[in-house]
DNA sequence: ATTATCTATAGATCTATAGATAATGC
DNA sequence: ATTATCTATAGATCTATAGATAATGC
């Protein structure tokens, strides 16, 4: 039931059969990234199909493969793409600015207008060892960069504590992206990006303790 | 690579072929909930194959449509018995014993060696409807039992933010025992009862405020 | 000439079922 | 006689690839 809207495409209108799609490489790859990373997101690895996502994004199915040599590596393009997405925007900023950040990101997106899939993205395994190795990598980087806007550092003496907060925080996104988008639990699902910036600037308040 | 022990079985040791196994259909129906709560937990609906249950359980797989009719009957069995689990067994007390609690099921097995896995199971979804609608309903009673706890009652004016709160509580829990078993990010995962109820006291004090 | 797109299909699953086999209970 | 277990297989996917077609750029 989800979005059979094409992230952009020409959309195929009515008439004819659209024959063949305007040459551009670099859109295609573009337009199937997109796709792949909402279905992966929305429906986990294993529940998403190639051909799901070469609809989604107006694409042959043979293309996913040119590009990204096998379902496996789309996905590992997801999460890569999303990561440097992260990087280029702004990681966290500081922690006044992370519950708010946080609740933008859980909408979908944010405030910019940018999409955000990284959060449920990071609770989808695939199975492929090399895949969920960097999966893994996303999440402790992203879990260390919360502890460390409040002073946490590598290897420091009983920072364990800190970092499993900052953790858990992580754990709530992700658990509060992941129902929103899948089970329509209200008021949960509707809430707005206030409405949840307060409830998470509590939780950073009790996650995230000044030293 | 998840545990390839049977819940419980013979275990079909080393000699000759296993031959029949032992006529019990109480049991072999047993077997396989067991498995495949496990299973359905660990890795999702999609990615679980009943082939995989079958052999966890120590069991022929066409007795998976014997006894439950189909792999969406058996994913549906999983959750209607988790849930009766938690009726059995006390839902959630009193609020001073919710974080212990929910600590206790963010292990896999609580204090009296019961094994829990309806937390993880209610992120799962199976794509069929009926079976979603169920797990929609475990979702709404169990954030409602938990707001409840610190007086929340249906329609209750302006009830609407105790109820996100408690169901923000609930996506911790669920994303916390999701992360455990799938990322082995650390410390979270290697985390004990203790240590986790520490961190959940902390944000039961925030996301059950006292009327 | 290069290369993006598409067609057709091989090969590998995976679920569900029809029906055979054999153990239990009356 | 009943019924739990097992065998064999049909039918439906799903991923990946080989190779044809056709648009772009030099």
């Amino acid at each position: 039931m989800p979005a059979t809207t094409a992230t952009s495409s020409p959309a195929a209108a009515g008439a004819e059969t659209p024959a063949t799609r305007p040459r551009d490489g670099a859109r295609t790859r573009r337009d199937l990234l997109g796709a792949a990373a909402t279905r992966f997101a929305a429906d986990g690895y294993a529940a998403t199909t190639v051909r799901e996502i070469a609809n989604d994004a107006g694409v042959n199915v043979s293309l996913i493969n040119r590009y990204f040599t096998s379902k496996e590596g789309l996905f590992e393009a997801c999460l890569t793409a999303a990561v440097e997405q992260l990087a280029q925007q702004g990681t966290t900023g500081g922690k006044p600015e992370i519950a708010a950040l946080l609740a933008g990101r859980l909408i979908g997106t944010d405030a910019a207008g940018h999409e955000w899939q990284i959060l449920p993205l990071l609770l989808r395994s695939s199975g492929d060892d090399h895949v969920d190795r960097v999966r893994f990598g996303v999440l402790r980087t992203f879990s260390e960069e919360l502890a460390a806007t409040v002073g946490w550092q590598p290897g420091e003496p009983g920072g364990d504590a800190r970092l499993l907060r900052a953790q858990v925080l992580l754990a709530t996104a992700i658990g509060v992206a992941v129902l929103r988008t899948t089970s329509g639990l209200e008021p949960l699902a509707s809430a707005d990006q206030p409405d949840l910036a307060a409830v998470l600037q509590d939780l950073v308040d009790v996650l995230l303790p000044n030293s």
